[in-house]
DNA sequence: GCCAACGTTGGC
DNA sequence: GCCAACGTTGGC
């Protein structure tokens, strides 16, 4: 039973058509540096798993595609790169507290479903990304909502 | 650029 | 373990 996600990035650091021109469409997801979404990277991120690709800090705010794990957990190498921005001086390689998993790039949608079209629609009001102070650059959506979006963008 | 809402750090 | 100070995220 494959589960359904939501992932961040600010197109300037790596947008959807970063991941559309990179090799078989496919990156792994490095730099996750929160405990919450550490946790549900390296706990519950399955290959075969959903993920909504998600533009923030950007304008329009949106979904902007889909994509599919398809490599598992496993540590995220930039911890140990000390020229890498991600860097983490504590982190130990017997024991390493970060972690990445690989996606691939599904559908781009062609047209994004902004963050004011998901706010509008009472059936996705419950939704981590619409509520207060969220801050979660990786974060668990469920799946009518999942196919909710997939609607609002003409993919369902 | 502002700032609310968090998460993290470090002194005690 | 508390909490103030600080740093970051991310919508606006």
């Amino acid at each position: 039973m494959s589960k359904f996600w939501l992932i961040k990035s600010e197109p300037s650091e790596f947008s959807i058509d970063d991941l559309e021109k990179s090799k078989n469409q496919t990156t792994y997801w490095d730099g996750v540096r929160n405990y919450q979404a550490r946790n549900f990277i390296r706990d519950e991120m399955k290959i075969g798993d959903k993920v909504l690709f998600y533009h923030s800090n950007t304008e329009p705010n949106a979904v902007v595609g889909i994509c599919e794990i398809v490599k598992g957990t496993y540590p995220d190498h930039t911890q140990f790169d000390s020229k890498n921005v991600h860097y983490d001086p504590k982190a130990e390689k017997k024991n390493p507290p970060w972690f990445m998993v690989d996606i691939r790039l599904e559908k781009k949608f062609k047209k994004p479903v902004s963050l004011e079209d998901i706010k509008a629609n009472p059936k996705l009001s419950k939704m981590r990304l619409v509520q207060r102070g969220n801050r979660l650059s990786v974060m668990p959506v469920i799946k009518d909502e999942f196919e909710e979006i997939l609607k609002m963008g003409n993919l369902g």
